[in-house]
DNA sequence: ATAAGTCCTG
DNA sequence: CAGGACTTAT
């Protein structure tokens, strides 16, 4: 999901497809999520894994031959569905996973002891209707979920097109209007595996973290559970990621239990780890912070506020309770929860943070090198540890608006630059644009900037380049033209693999907005 | 009406 | 980074 420096080393040649595409409502332009769909798509297997690679890569293994790959915790899952209190921890590892789920599928593909878990009758059902479902469409009326993620990046492109190219005409509504039982099925299915996902990186959490040396003796072993953190949190074993990133995308992503357990005993390695632990994690009296004590006793914590700029509007009265659902289906601004009791709420539903945080905000950085345009549903699935709100998505919606303007900026003041040196014309990492773009959106140099980013960089760069040559700056609104080249590219891209045209008025909007 | 974008200002 | 004005699209 969110990056995860999935595919840094592999990121899209085209420098156009890293994400300008403001197309809205999650589609193509999520970046974010195309780069779990990429990985999947490297990896599972073509046939059989077309709608499963595009609900949600654990639903690959649905359609792997071994299902009893993936009928173990399915007990753990109905619990999850059942009970589970979201935990910072389980809602961020819900993001990774995808990661692990993948890397097991892939890895260690063997059927896992289903002594202890059968699959229920439940999950037999719906996966079956599901399959029903799904050969009813026929290979080519497949539902379009291509549309959710079906922004493959470049370097993927061709796999994931020729894959989606056969059914992206279908339009969901259409679709399910046909066969409403599909819809709720679909509904059942992405709840389950969503759960599933959440309770299964928990486990993994408290199961297979490494636990970094206590004394010297373990010093040795700290490389390897190092590695092993990676992995857990970039998925694949052989993504090539560099570690920092590994670690700056662990950051990002909610690890308080983590944290606490290791900050005492290594307080710096993992240097990123326990950045803002200390500040967030105060003890609370009378309470233990027992990371060990499971999920039931992991205490919804409430992280560090940001800045009361970043935070003034967002923070709620203790009366706006955390909703107990990671992705609300729908979610009101102010109106927070109305709640009998307070105390009831505070011990049980403090689940997701109230508000974002300065990690949210190294979040939002991080991702922007990867998109610049989040749509609603990419913003809302890679912070689902906030209770989402109207407030929230609005404050992040114009936080990657404020980015793409300082982006822009840089931009345009290096076009000019590069009239009198045709040198500044190129990105590279040791180029002035980039020392400010890194200064702006990573200063702590908690991240490798992925190459993609210096590409899209580049080729912003010559569009304002060659527009400023041109004498086009004197028409007021000369940048529109800009921004729709990078925004349309992707777009056009797709409609060339024979994509309907989506949901426009993102791109329309910033092609024809004023000024 | 609402969402989402840019531009401007502080 | 946030707030506001403004525009456009749904």
């Amino acid at each position: 999901m969110f990056p995860r420096g999935v595919c840094l080393s592999s990121c899209p040649p085209g420098p156009l497809l890293s994400g300008s595409d403001p197309s809205g409502y999650g589609s193509r332009d999520s970046n974010l999520l195309s780069f779990r769909q990429m990985e999947l798509g490297s990896s599972a297997q073509c046939s059989g894994g077309h709608l499963s690679m595009r609900l949600h890569p654990l639903l690959d293994s649905y359609d792997q031959d071994d299902c009893s790959l993936n009928n173990a915790k399915r007990a753990r899952v109905e619990n999850t569905i059942r009970g589970m209190i979201c935990t910072d921890a389980g809602a961020a590892a819900d993001q990774e996973s995808y990661q692990e789920e993948l890397q097991h599928a892939v890895v260690h593909h063997r059927p896992e002891n289903t002594g202890e878990e059968q699959e229920t009758g439940q999950h037999l059902h719906l996966r079956r209707s599901f399959s029903h479902i799904l050969s009813d469409c026929g290979r080519e009326e497949k539902p379009p979920f291509c549309s959710l993620s079906a922004a493959p990046p470049a370097g993927d492109e061709g796999l994931l097109s020729r894959r989606c190219r056969g059914w992206r005409k279908v339009k969901p509504r259409s679709f399910f209007q046909s066969r409403p039982e599909g819809l709720q099925l679909m509904a059942d299915v992405f709840k389950s595996e969503l759960s599933r996902a959440v309770s299964r990186s928990v486990d993994a959490i408290f199961r297979s973290m490494p636990l970094l040396p206590a004394s010297e003796e373990d010093a040795d072993a700290a490389p390897q559970a190092e590695k092993k953190w990676s992995s857990f949190c970039c998925g694949a074993a052989d993504v090539h990621v560099p570690d920092v990133q590994t670690e700056a995308l662990s950051l990002v992503v909610q690890r308080p239990d983590l944290e606490r357990s290791a900050a005492p005993r290594h307080p710096k390695p993992p240097s990123l780890l326990c950045h803002d632990a200390a500040e967030g994690e105060e003890q609370r009296p009378g309470r233990s912070s027992s990371a060990v004590s499971g999920l039931q006793d992991a205490e919804p914590r409430r992280e560090a506020p940001w800045r009361p700029k970043v935070n003034s509007r967002s923070v709620r009265s203790p009366h706006q309770a955390a909703a107990v659902e990671p992705l609300p289906p729908e979610s009101r601004c102010p109106p927070g929860v109305k709640m009998e009791s307070d105390g009831v709420l505070r011990s049980h539903l403090y689940a997701v943070n109230e508000g974002l945080t300065a990690n949210h905000l190294k979040k939002a950085k991080l991702m922007f090198f990867y998109t610049r345009y989040p749509s609603s549903l990419v913003l809302r699935t890679c912070f689902h540890d906030v209770q989402f709100s109207r407030c929230i998505a609005s404050q992040l919606i114009k936080w990657f608006s404020n980015f793409r303007e300082f982006y822009y900026i840089q931009m345009e003041k290096w076009a000019r630059a590069a009239l009198l040196d045709l040198r500044d014309l190129t990105v590279g990492r040791e180029s002035e644009l980039f020392r400010a773009l890194n200064m702006h959106y990573n200063k702590a140099n908690d991240f490798q900037v992925p190459d993609c980013f210096l590409e899209v960089a580049e080729v912003t760069l010559r569009e304002f380049y060659a527009a400023i040559s041109l004498g086009k700056d004197r028409d007021p609104s000369w940048k529109k033209a800009i921004y729709k080249v990078l925004t349309c590219a992707w777009r056009n891209r797709l409609a060339a693999e024979g994509s309907p045209p989506g949901r426009t008025r993102g791109h329309l909007h910033a092609s024809s907005s004023h000024r």
